[in-house]
DNA sequence: AACTCCCCCAACCGCAACCTG
DNA sequence: CCAGGTTGCGGTTGGGGGAGT
């Protein structure tokens, strides 16, 4: 046996919500709340939706003080800053901006600041396109390749040290990978990036203090990706 | 004007976490 | 502790509409 349905498929009404039920929902949850039990709230409130694209319309639509529109450049400096430290956390992202919902900023990030950012990392790719061939004092660690560093930033957790093997048993530690920096939009956004033994390469962004304890993004088949 | 392409965003889906009896 | 129900979350989809030809 599967898992139970959360309401009837076959009855529940789906798409777009029109503003008649728009109407209904929120005069519903006005009058009585949501009650603590979406899935019950659809058929009280004379509604055939199913209760959790009641709980949706809700939350991200006509609940009170929800923002919409354009975001500003400190709203994208804290999705920028929180994405690198946290990732795709989208509900702890929200939370941090009052009146944006997870669905608003997940939705900002895929068609807008992702792009923005990537435009702005340019630069950097193209400086790993570049790259021919491991240089002479290439360090191998994890199965990475680590190349020339040129560092000044530094990791709190040691994550991004590089490792120096000197070729006659002797191996040093050293801080830090390429690191590059982009203006972008008044925020200064950085970056350590390295290439992998495959010779893929991959680049973190960085906060503004030169930690790393962000995700990398990686270039794969072509199109870059979160890894 | 008609058509195609592409972007954006509201909404859906599946799953994990949480709650309750 | 366990099982079933509910909620919350993040990835994905698809339709509307604007831009381009």
């Amino acid at each position: 046996m599967g898992r139970a349905p959360c309401c009837d498929k076959a009855n529940v009404k789906k798409g777009p919500w029109s503003p008649e039920e728009d109407a209904k929902l929120k005069e519903y949850i006005d009058k009585y709340g949501t009650g603590g039990n979406w899935i019950a709230l659809p058929q009280k409130a004379g509604l055939k939706r199913c209760g959790k694209s009641c709980r949706l319309r809700w939350l991200n639509y006509l609940r009170p003080n929800i923002k919409h529109g354009e975001f500003t450049e400190n709203e994208d400096r804290v999705i920028c800053g929180l994405f690198a430290n946290i990732g795709s956390r989208w509900s702890i992202i929200a939370a941090q901006l009052p009146g944006r919902t997870d669905n608003d900023i997940k939705n900002y990030w895929n068609t807008k600041l992702k792009k923005k950012l990537m435009a702005a990392a340019a630069p950097v790719l193209q400086a790993q396109e570049n790259f021919v061939g491991p240089p002479q004092n290439y360090q191998i660690k994890d199965n990475l390749l680590m190349f020339g560093s040129e560092a000044s930033c530094s990791s709190s957790d040691g994550s991004s040290n590089n490792l120096i093997n000197h070729g006659n048993g002797e191996r040093e530690y050293e801080y830090g990978g390429n690191y590059g920096e982009v203006q972008m939009g008044g925020l200064q956004q950085s970056f350590l990036y390295n290439g992998n033994i495959d010779g893929n390469q991959r680049f973190m962004i960085s906060n503004g203090d030169g930690d790393v304890n962000g995700n990398w993004i990686q270039k794969q088949n072509g199109e870059i990706k979160k890894i």
